[in-house]
Parts: C-alpha cells; structure tokens; sequence
DNA sequence: CTGCCTTTTCTACAATGTAGAACGATGAAG
DNA sequence: CTTCATCGTTCTACATTGTAGAAAAGGCAG
C-alpha cells in the first residue's frame, strides 16, 4: 500500500507565482511572471523575489524549468512550469483556504470597527 | 490628504487563522481554533503554531484580544477578533489571490504530467 | 569597443511557519 | 487533601518563505 503522501502546500507568494505561471504559459520567465504579477494584484514585487522563489519551487520539484533559445534575436529565457506536484500542492493550498472560507460573509464590508 | 496606506498582506497561514476567527466569533480562542483548522482543512497544526501566529498578528494590530472568565465554571479564555485593519488585509490576500486566478481552469484535474 | 537594454544569478536579511515542552488553572477520582 | 488528567496559554528554538537590490551575463545599436 502507497504511503499516502502528505499534503504538501505552499506560501501565498509561490502560489502567486504558480497562478502567473499557469497564465503565462510559454511565456513564463522571471520578467514576464512579475510583471503579470503586479500588473494583476497591484502587489509591488522585486524581480530578485520572484527568482528566489522560482528556484527553490523548482528545488521542491513543483516547477521544472527550461531555457529556450528564442530564434526571434532576443536573449534565451529561462521558461518555467508546473510539475504535477506543484499543481497538487497549488489545489491543495487553494482547496483549503476555500474551505475555511466557506460560508463566510467576506466579500461585503460591513464590519465593526476596533 | 491621507498617505494612502500602502497594501498590507498575509501570509497563508495567517489567512487561515484569521478565517477560523471570523468563523468562531465568540468562540476564537486558540485551542479551538486549532481544532476548527484542522477539522476543516485535514491540515495537522500544532498549537504554538496558532498562538505564535496569533500573537504576531496582535503585534501588527491586525486582531485584538480578550481574556473572558467563563463564568460557567470553565477556566477563562483569551478570545480574539480580527480588527478593522486585519479585515482589510485578508481582503486583499484574497483578492490578490483572486485576480491571478481570474479565468484560469482551475478545480478541473487534467493536467499535463511533468 | 562602448553603452544600453533585457534576463538571470547572488547575497543577505526579515517575516512567517512550525514544533513541542513548560507552565498554570480547574475539576474528577480516590 | 493529594494526585491525575485535561484544557488553555506561554516560551523557546529552528526551518521555510518573503523581499530587496546589486552584480553578472547576453545581445544589439552605434
């Protein structure tokens, strides 16, 4: 019998970056995931950031990346994308937010103040 | 004019916590929030996790809290609620988290093995 | 060659995540 | 009254993530 893996998760940033990736596609290379980052969420985010994070997703194996040679005369990029276990942990992260969140009143603003 | 108060975030555990307040209301203590976590998200979480982050979270003012004695004979509780400040913060945790999935397929499970 | 973009790598430190033992209060059992 | 079993909280310590910015490195224009 499989050990049944525990669940594994990850950090609000990396699930950012997993999001962006996911979006971008092919065209997944640090520059590009920022920029779709802050373009999104309004979040200011330094490129050292993603990078960081980019590597050592990749050191968790949830991301497995690539450099490609653009024949369109601009410098190689590294591409990065999700492995299964990185898509695993991305569900398994928003799954329980989700959960926690269910039946809650969140989006409205009525709240006391404190 | 106001400083615009630059956007303030959570961490995923932290969103997590603060979700099981809104959910136990009166009842947000740290054992039980402990157990509101795990029961809900199969997450194991141990209880200096919650307290370390709960107090973390009082020291940035994002909750506020209250040691009740339970006059029904129960030993008293320190009962936390999330402040105005922390509701905001959630939010945009959230809606960050929002934006980057905005029009993604998501939940579905095909996904390309890596 | 030089300067100027673009993209990536490195280095460092701060904030958050996580565990578990220690400690104090309270009721049940004997 | 002791002792024990909980319940609930505080402390201590270390691991993982978050975040920044400067330093390479590649390629093009002039």
């Amino acid at each position: 019998m499989k050990a049944a893996a525990k669940r594994e998760f990850l950090g609000d940033f990396e699930q950012l970056v997993m999001l962006a990736l996911l979006r971008l596609d092919a065209n997944a290379y640090g520059m590009r995931v920022r920029q779709e980052i802050t373009a999104r969420t309004k979040r200011e985010v330094a490129i050292g950031a993603v990078y960081t994070t980019l590597e050592r997703l990749e050191a968790k194996s949830m991301v497995s990346s690539t450099t490609i040679e653009a024949g369109d005369g601009t410098r190689a990029k590294r591409v990065f994308r999700p492995t299964s276990r990185g898509r695993r942990a991305l569900d398994a992260s928003r799954e329980a937010l989700a959960s926690m969140s269910d039946g809650l009143n969140l989006t409205g603003a009525a709240w006391k103040t404190n």
